[in-house]
DNA sequence: CCGCCAATTAGACAAGGTCCAAACTTTGTC
DNA sequence: GACAAAGTTTGGACCTTGTCTAATTGGCGG
């Protein structure tokens, strides 16, 4: 992958295909809205983005295409907040701090942060991932 | 505190004196339901619980009174599902294993696992405490 | 141009949870 | 006991996030 594949639409085309997705039109500026800014974005801040540029892209498609993205690997769900679900265009290995006053999800960079002694995995199960969430307010609160 | 305490409803009631909530009716009930099976259980699992011993504790109370032993530091709120939050008696370190297929929830005995290098708090914020979940689901899914 | 299939749409719907005003309890004071 | 004040509970309306469905649109090979 070149230097900065996500800030052009052409850039974004291309990582779809290479997750097997169709790019239509609202799935490109779907995946435009988080992987050109790199935040943390829940489905109606999605929603608010995308329908600023294009305005008849629908609740149910927005929905949709987070599903897909998340089934395809290409993005990550991050739940948290007991409102809401947050999606993460970084899907490699690394955590998250979370401003539980504010709302607001940010990542902790990988090296930071470290878990030994993986817990045993009951039989007929197999980790799908670990989830690493460290819960901060701010200090008047 | 003694042995077997949280078995009766007595103990029940100290408990909740220890933690400077009224000992109502249903917030024993209710209690009674977290703290003697010492489970996950979300909130509808609760009300389910209640009703059958006390049929007229409404939804209402159950939200107000679950709001409340959080407040008070009585139980933590486990957020794994985003459809909906679990609550937990234990308040003490430890984290989660969650099921995502059957949507269960069960406790990592804390010696298991462990965080090293706690990431740097930003400026204006303060630690709440640190969730690591587990995911799992069954082989076959 | 035609027909096909995938994608999108609007709106109805479901589930979890909150809010509110009214009613009911409890408690302290006289 | 009677009373007032404070604290709890209640049902139901309401909100938000998210899913479902049936109908429509759009792109594309032939």
């Amino acid at each position: 992958m070149d230097a900065a594949p996500f800030c052009t639409r052409q850039g974004i085309a291309e990582l779809l295909r290479h997750h097997e997705i169709n790019p239509t039109h609202q799935r490109i500026e779907i995946a435009f809205a988080l992987f050109s800014r790199r935040e943390h974005l829940s489905a109606d801040q999605v929603m608010g983005i995308v329908n600023a540029r294009v305005p008849e892209c629908s609740k149910a498609t927005v929905y949709n295409t987070l599903n897909l993205f998340r089934e395809k690997r290409m993005i990550r769900e991050v739940v948290v907040d007991p409102a809401k679900v947050f999606y993460d265009p970084n899907t490699s290995a690394h955590h998250h701090l979370y401003d539980v006053v504010r709302g607001t999800l940010v990542d902790i960079p990988p090296g930071d942060i470290e878990v030994t002694g993986m817990p045993s995995i009951p039989d007929g199960l197999e980790a799908e991932g670990v989830d690493i969430v460290v819960r901060v307010r701010p200090v008047d609160a």
